[in-house]
RNA sequence: GGUCGUUUAGCUCAGCGGUAGAGCGUUCGGUUCACAUCCGAAAGGCCGGUGGUUCGAGUCCACCAACGACCACCA
């Protein structure tokens, strides 16, 4: 043996064994655990935070160990909107656009692009010792997949729990498409208050409305005051004049406005303002569309018509100005939407599009929300770190009807068929001609929110997993995914399955730098998880991405902790190196001297302590304790004892070893299989660490 | 506006009721004898602040402060 550790004359080797002896596969077994990793997007590499699967990764190795038919099943995500706006930026960089190569030719492109990206992620996974079982692996956009997607919706609509309508949603201007709320960021920005004088009707008055977007102004229909604002009392029921257009507004009163705010009298623009729009409903006013779908004014601007809508705020202010119909400009802190995904502000606008009716009871008798709220109350699902619970309840109490359709080109096409006035929702295209499918495609999250049933076969030809493995043991995920994943899932997970899709949450909190930030490429604070893979081993990453970690809180991780670790590697080999390579040539029964003892205790101790912090998700500690004992009780005295008297202490060498490879195998794969292949035959009882017991 | 989290050694973080911990860094001393990716020793903390509960509190409770995150339809 080496002096020093090499992990790359070991790491490829082992993961190659491990697969061709088709150890990731599930055994039969009474018991059973599973886990559905979380599918990466398929539309770039891997970045650190995916490699916090690594957590997984110990769970599923532990399991195995203990013998329970375990199943971690591996795929990859279409990533709907993201992959889209990716693929687009690829096209622009060749000075193309989307709509020059047409829709079919787009989706083969992207296809394409994802089926690469997705095998340079998988060989990723395996660099990083990932137990996955890849006869299994599947892909969102997968065809079976598909056609469970489409008998979901069916389901949903049958049960009058999916419909279609002309809403306010949140439109993206640049992508072209509807956003769901949670795909809408709010930037708190300042921006300029406008107060503009709206004559009143038979009087030389004036009611003054405060705005921060005054092009909007061509669509309203009404201004409304508090029905308790004394100041305004006698104008509800009049009129004012809306200017530049000198539409008539009637003075409307509704409880929504806020007397203190501005001059407690609001401009109400029904087409584009959700508050507005709800004002509208209940006042049944007219909705005037004046900001199109491009951002460019519609013809119902006026003379202001296919000016950009800031183009057309700019002229706007400057004609009220003329017509000295602004009253005043204050400073304003307010937020604003814009599109997760590309930055554009986002647009209010009213359209036709596909709902899920969250709050709803179907016919079936099912509530969505409801029901998934009840199942995290009951405890049949745990989240764990438990304060994400309330988070969930916060939110799944507040739910609105969720938009799934999207004009997006990349993803499930909707599974439905129109024909005149007709409409037809199924799985196949409806027999006989004329029918024309919907054009809009599915919200990614509705489909990745059936994951958990549709990986494993549900509705389709070969369900035998289903049956098996479902419900799902753990749903291992980061927090930032509570609300776009975890709660879609259980939503829809009891929706169609009657039952839970996971039995725990578990949470992990986000990977920063050494200092606490976020990643970025402009920071240049990345860390490449197989870069450092490659210069201090994966053993040596998954081992500083869990070590000392809280569940559900950040992480800081820097190189220095990652060589920390290759150090502990490195120990590692060299203990090996000792009680392997410089054996002594006879050996002498044991005499059970009290450091033989102590350290027989310890392992003892550690080996408890390590099988129950496994089992409550308490991975930091257990691997800072495992470290600690082997470094520093094991090597530092245990080993500086028997150095006088190696005969009768080897085989508690061997022994204490040959355990704390097996407890530490979860968290580091490959040195522990390394060593462990190198130990005298006798004291192994397996072909590979990975498949022999976990100590009891 | 609401909710949640964080605040412990120079840096990054564990610990969450019983005499202050780790990794990295720092200082001093070690070249045969597994490992300098090492060994031995040491310095360094009124565990954010103020009250309270307790025989006993980084550890539980209340309030405060700073920082951070998330949620929210105030023009």
């Amino acid at each position: 043996m080496d002096k020093v550790y090499d992990h790359k004359h070991v790491e490829s080797k082992w993961y190659s064994f491990w697969e061709k002896k088709g150890f990731f596969s599930p055994k039969k077994t009474k018991k059973y655990f599973s886990i559905i990793l979380p599918p990466p997007n398929a539309n770039g590499k891997l970045h650190i935070g995916h490699a916090m699967y690594v957590i997984e990764d110990i769970m599923v190795r532990y399991h195995r160990a203990r013998g329970d038919s375990t199943l971690w099943l591996p795929g990859a995500d279409h990533a709907g909107i993201l992959t889209q706006v990716v693929y687009e930026r690829v096209l622009e960089k060749k000075g193309k656009t989307r709509h020059e190569l047409g829709r079919e030719e787009f989706f083969k492109q992207t296809y394409k692009f994802t089926q690469e990206n997705k095998k340079h992620m998988y060989t990723q996974l395996r660099a990083m010792g990932f137990s996955l079982d890849w006869s299994r692996e599947k892909f969102t956009l997968n065809p079976d997949i598909s056609r469970a997607v489409y008998q979901t919706f069916k389901l949903l609509y049958d049960d009058g729990l999916i419909y279609r309508g002309d809403r306010m949603i949140n439109w993206c201007p640049r992508c072209g498409t509807v956003l769901s709320d949670l795909e809408v960021n709010h930037k708190e920005k300042e921006a300029n208050l406008w107060y503009i004088k709206y004559p009143i009707k038979n009087s030389k008055k004036f009611v003054i409305v405060a705005t921060t977007r005054p092009e909007t102004m061509l669509g309203d229909t009404a201004v409304a005051v508090n029905p308790g604002d004394a100041k305004y009392k006698d104008l509800v029921g009049e009129a004012a004049i809306l200017p530049l257009l000198n539409r008539e507004l009637p003075i409307i009163a509704d409880s929504f406005v806020d007397p203190e705010f501005g001059t407690g009298a609001v401009k109400v623009t029904p087409a584009h303002d959700p508050n507005d729009y709800e004002i509208g409903e209940r006042h049944s006013l007219p909705k005037i569309g004046v900001i199109g779908m491009d951002d460019k004014m519609t013809t119902l601007a006026g003379k202001y018509s296919s000016l950009d809508k800031y183009a057309a705020r700019k002229q706007i202010l400057a004609d009220l100005e003329n017509q000295d119909l602004v009253d005043r400009v204050e400073r304003h802190k307010y937020s604003i939407g814009v599109c997760e995904r590309c930055d554009t502000v986002v647009e209010p606008q009213i359209s036709k599009q596909w709902f899920v009716a969250v709050n709803k009871t179907g016919r079936s008798g099912k509530n969505l929300a409801k029901n998934a709220l009840e199942a995290v109350r009951t405890g049949n699902i745990t989240i764990i770190p438990k304060r994400f619970e309330k988070i969930y309840y916060h939110w799944m109490e507040n739910l609105h009807d969720w938009c799934i359709s999207r004009q997006l080109w990349w993803g499930h096409q909707i599974p439905v068929w129109y024909k005149g006035s007709e409409v037809h929702v199924s799985v196949e295209p409806p027999k006989g001609s004329g029918w024309k499918q919907d054009t809009d495609t599915l919200d990614t999250w509705f489909s990745s929110g059936q994951w958990t049933f549709t990986a494993l076969g549900w509705g389709q030809k070969n369900f035998r997993d289903f049956e098996k493995f479902y419900p799902t043991t753990v749903m291992e995920t980061g927090y930032d995914i509570l609300f776009f994943w975890v709660a879609r899932m259980i939503m829809l997970g009891l929706y169609v399955t009657d039952k839970v899709p996971f039995e725990t949450v578990y949470l992990h909190g986000l990977v920063r730098d050494e200092r606490g930030q976020k990643m970025s490429k402009s920071k240049n604070n990345v860390l490449d998880p197989l870069d450092v893979a490659k210069k201090y081993g994966a053993d040596a990453v998954r081992m500083a991405l869990v070590f000392g970690t809280g569940s559900g809180n950040d992480t800081n991780l820097g190189e220095s902790k990652i060589r920390g670790m290759r150090n502990f590697t490195n120990k590692l080999w060299n203990i090996g190196r000792f009680i392997i390579d410089m054996a002594p040539e006879k050996r002498a029964k044991t005499k059970g001297s009290e450091e033989d003892k102590k350290i027989l205790k310890e392992l003892a101790g550690i080996k408890s302590v390590v099988t129950h912090g496994i089992e409550n998700y308490n991975f930091g500690i257990v691997s800072e304790l495992l470290y600690n004992f082997i470094w520093h009780e094991f090597a530092d005295n245990y080993i500086e004892y028997s150095k006088t008297r190696r005969e009768e202490t080897q085989e508690t060498l061997e022994k204490v070893f040959e355990e704390s490879l097996r407890l530490l195998h979860p968290f580091m794969p490959f040195i522990t299989e390394e060593l462990w292949q190198r130990l005298p035959q006798a004291i192994r009882k397996a072909n590979s660490i990975m498949v022999s017991d976990w100590p009891e």
